[in-house]
DNA sequence: AAACCGGGAA
DNA sequence: GTTAGTCCCGGTTT
């Protein structure tokens, strides 16, 4: 039996994987297993994996083999590596592509080189309804299965779920033909190319031609640059493309991007939003928008426009937060070529496996180094700061309150103010934001502090003098509510000062992580704080919120202070 | 035609 | 479980 004490990783027949983090290989191992693992927990020193069969499914489509997943572990383990795991690797994965959907003619066919496998889901009650005359027990007439026309996405959905992913080669409709190119130089004369990462991604999202290549997902830390991916996926395409976005400032911000990267024109590219209902070449519109209902019972009142026109692409922006109704329309597409686009597989719905079967599975993601050393992105420090309550009848009220009181009590903790206080006069030379969610107190530290604040009725030209004053150093603290999560117009800080947040959302967390995150000029460093108060229910999302950003890349601390009195 | 306002939804 | 913000729509005002 072999021990490398000198290695990061403990490999745990329970297919958990614990990682050291103050090895030196701690980088080196964590980029190896965003590969094929999940991360489960990430406080300071050791950060827990675990190995899924989505996560080794994800490996496999990715070209990953068995044998690549076995050889890292064996290198970054300290002890030798459980058998039991060494087999799940080699089961689970050798499951992706067994079964193949192809297409002849106008029909559909499920294929294996396996009879047994094939007569197996045949069988099964979530398979049949979309098989054309299932066989009979036991009996195969030919070798294949004919699956209902209508229904590829559904039997993928089908398939994953009884644990046999489907690799889908029934290729793709080539949509309305587009002319297309990446700029050389931008609007505004600068030269512009695709980074070398984000070339990668382009060519991974269409390698492998006409069949296989044209869907999955793509990877990317917020900052490092999704939308220009899916620019040059249209240029890969070069068909009419249909993007969804998550509200209307990111869909502006698309239609700004695709202007000014590529060689579209203003009248090709259309928004079909609240405002305006263009339909184009490139047509931009939101969840929201496909959503819409005039109330319940009654239909998507804009799902048409998934078959308005001849979609040789759709692009799913933050494909973690589509909606579950959405999905059902994505399983009527897919013989559209689709391109996710996200900071995460993972979904607070937990549906990844409808993403990996209906959007497509990860096909790149970015080695976090890469972006960090060449200062595509700011390395973040972040920091949790527990608080107690600064007198007992506030611990009492708290101890009393109805529950639903109690997270509101808990977050507006005065305490809170002192910590910001001393985090202002550590950061004096910095660009801070206070973010939180309850407006009293933020009415409150903006009183302390006498920085002004942001919310959702401050008029927008108000915003725009403030946040011009903060570009400029003039306002060097803004404090703002919930318009900082998605505001794309708010200027980059340096530092963010947490004070309170919604029930451990990861998303919000990670957009506001965003705000910080842009390079900057003099030093590529960022801090995040979140303050939270001591032994509430504040501190259980504690967990969630280091998850998320553990995933993302960013190391997390905890400090637990002590109040003035 | 564009801007603005309030209601309802998730 | 809560809160604030956002989006859509359909009305009115400018």
């Amino acid at each position: 039996m072999s021990f490398h004490p000198e290695n990061p990783l403990i490999v745990q027949s329970d297919r958990t994987i614990l990682l050291e983090t103050a090895s030196p290989r701690f980088e080196e191992a964590r980029d190896a297993l965003s590969l094929f693992a999940e991360i489960v927990k990430s406080p300071e020193h050791i950060h827990t994996y675990r190995v899924t069969p989505l996560s080794l499914w994800n490996a496999a489509a990715l070209g990953a083999t068995p044998e690549e997943v076995k050889e890292t572990l064996l290198n970054l383990s300290k002890y030798e590596v459980p058998a039991n795991l060494n087999s799940d690797v080699e089961d689970f994965m050798a499951r992706y592509g067994r079964l193949k959907l192809i297409k002849e003619g106008d029909e559909l066919f499920l294929i294996s080189e396996d009879e047994a496998l094939l007569i197996e889901i045949s069988r099964q009650k979530s398979v049949i309804p979309h098989l054309v005359d299932p066989p009979a027990a036991g009996k195969l007439e030919e070798r294949r299965l004919k699956v209902k026309g209508e229904e590829r996405g559904l039997i993928k959905s089908a398939l994953i779920r009884v644990g046999f992913p489907v690799e889908d080669l029934a290729g793709y409709t080539p949509g309305t033909p587009m002319d297309v190119d990446l700029r050389e130089t931008s609007l505004e004369g600068e030269a512009f190319g695709l980074r070398d990462y984000q070339n990668e991604a382009v060519g991974a999202f269409w390698a492998g031609g006409s069949e296989r290549g044209g869907s999955g997902t793509i990877v990317l830390p917020c900052g490092a640059g999704k939308t220009v991916v899916g620019i040059g996926a249209m240029a890969s395409v070069k068909a009419h493309t249909l993007v969804l976005t998550t509200n209307v400032t990111a869909l502006r911000q698309w239609r700004d991007e695709i202007l000014d990267k590529s060689d579209l024109d203003p009248e090709d590219v259309g928004e079909y939003s609240g405002d305006k209902k263009e339909v184009k070449p490139v047509t931009i519109t939101t969840y929201q928008m496909l959503t819409y209902r005039p109330s319940k019972d009654e239909p998507f009142k804009h799902f048409h426009l998934f078959n308005e026109a001849d979609w040789g692409l759709i692009i799913y922006d933050e494909v973690h937060l589509l909606p579950a109704p959405v999905f059902r329309a994505v399983a009527n597409l897919q013989s559209r070529r689709r391109l996710g686009l996200t900071a995460t597989l993972v979904r607070e719905d937990g549906k990844e496996e409808e993403v990996f079967s209906l959007i497509g599975p990860k096909k790149y993601d970015v080695p976090w180094r890469v972006l960090e050393k060449r200062g595509y992105i700011a390395s973040a420090t972040c920091t949790e700061i527990r608080v107690p309550f600064p007198d007992d009848d506030l611990r009492l009220d708290y101890a009393i309150a109805e529950s639903r009181d109690k997270y509101r009590i808990a977050a507006c903790n005065p305490g809170k103010n002192q910590v910001v206080n001393r985090l202002l006069k550590e950061h004096e030379k910095d660009q801070v934001l206070i973010i939180g969610q309850y407006l009293d107190q933020l009415h409150e530290i903006a009183e302390m502090t006498g920085a002004p604040v942001i919310t959702g009725q401050t008029p927008q030209a108000q915003r725009d003098i403030l946040y011009e004053k903060f570009r400029k150093g003039e306002e060097p603290v803004l404090v703002v509510s919930k318009v900082a999560n998605f505001a794309v117009d708010l200027p980059d800080a340096n530092v963010a000062i947490q004070v309170s947040g919604t029930f451990g959302s990861r998303q919000e967390e990670a957009q506001r992580l965003g705000r910080v995150l842009r390079p900057k000029k003099n030093a590529n460093t960022a801090s995040f704080y979140t303050i939270v108060t001591r032994d509430s229910s504040e501190q259980d999302f504690s967990n969630k919120r280091q998850l998320f950003l553990t995933e993302q890349g960013y190391r997390y601390k905890i400090e637990t202070v002590e109040l003035d009195s």
